[in-house]
DNA sequence: ATATCATGTGACTTGATATGGCACATGATT
DNA sequence: AATCATGTGCCATATCAAGTCACATGATAT
């Protein structure tokens, strides 16, 4: 191996699994992974006739309440779900999954950074420097709006459909929570 | 903001830099930047005819010869460059510029993550999360596929002509060693 | 041969940051 | 008024890229 060995694995060969209040989340490296977490959420929600509570959505994702209230702020404002407090409250979807995309809901997350490749400086005064930046991000950006592209053309219902057809072949519970309407 | 501010802007503004005796490297995110470190160190050991030694790419870089050595280790196993010890020693090119492309680079590094967007869980038993894992993997792959043939069409000589381009059209200095054969 | 120089590498330190979590304010429902 | 739920400031924790030290190995020069 090169560069010190910076990945996942301990070495009792286990993954790094974060252990909170019993529940466990693995993320192999450093990456952001609340757009994986939103959608998860977005699609129970949709199978959720009721307001889900932050209490439950944290249950189901092996998290906090306050987390998931930070993660949804951004779908919030986006104007992707709603939120209600006291009896009753929590999370709803605020407008149909068929409405919304991959790309919709990443930039409501503030369009994390992509990419965990970085470029040295932002602004190199070195002519080396300048023309591997370059060289380089040509090659990221292009990259980045092929993905972005690819995001868009995903809509959150063709997810939801797909979950559906698993659902139907196989009977067993799944997640923490039940799938109904 | 949504996600609690995460970027790379301090309050006041400025960017997080990293200060090491004296020089500055700014990295905006977690990101991983040996790939474009190795690639200036690479460049300026094509316009050095005699071997640099860790502590000149260190200074170079501004950073330390041991953090070089460490980097440039997977690039002596994959026959890119080699060391020699001793008095008059140092890193050559093993190979032309014209024979590495950025994907060789990146393949001698150990492959590094690309993405800084994750998925929560590796095999989740939820079915929901199942289908957003395969919704946003098959993005993701069909992603890194496109960089990785991007990055598979970029010799480095196209780099270092891209370099004397810019060296010809301004005759400043530019960086801390000198661009001489 | 031996002093010097340079790489090779284990072990530890430092700094950045995604996420976890508490505490308390705010507002809605019963 | 009691309870429930969100909103959010503040701090804690874990992980990891990069920095650093220390020392072994090997090559060159005098």
């Amino acid at each position: 191996m090169l560069q010190r060995r910076q990945g996942a694995l301990r070495d009792d060969g286990s993954r790094n699994v974060l252990v909170t209040g019993g529940l466990k989340e693995a993320f192999p490296l450093r990456q952001n992974g609340s757009l994986s977490r939103i959608l998860h959420v977005l699609l129970h929600m949709d199978q959720h006739r009721d307001p889900m509570t932050s209490e439950q959505i944290g249950q189901m994702l092996g998290t906090n309440p306050t987390v998931v209230r930070r993660t949804m702020a951004g779908m919030r404002e986006a104007g992707y779900v709603s939120s209600v407090k006291g009896h009753g409250g929590g999370w709803t979807l605020a407008r149909p999954l068929s409405e919304m995309t991959l790309l919709d809901v990443y930039k409501a997350l503030g369009a994390p950074e992509l990419f965990a490749l970085g470029l040295a400086t932002d602004a190199p005064t070195c002519l080396v420097e300048q023309a591997v930046n370059t060289a380089l991000g040509r090659s990221l950006e292009e990259a980045e709006r092929q993905l972005l592209a690819g995001f868009g053309q995903v809509k959150l219902s063709e997810i939801a459909a797909d979950f559906e057809h698993r659902a139907a072949r196989s009977k067993h519970g799944t997640c923490k929570v039940k799938h109904v309407a």
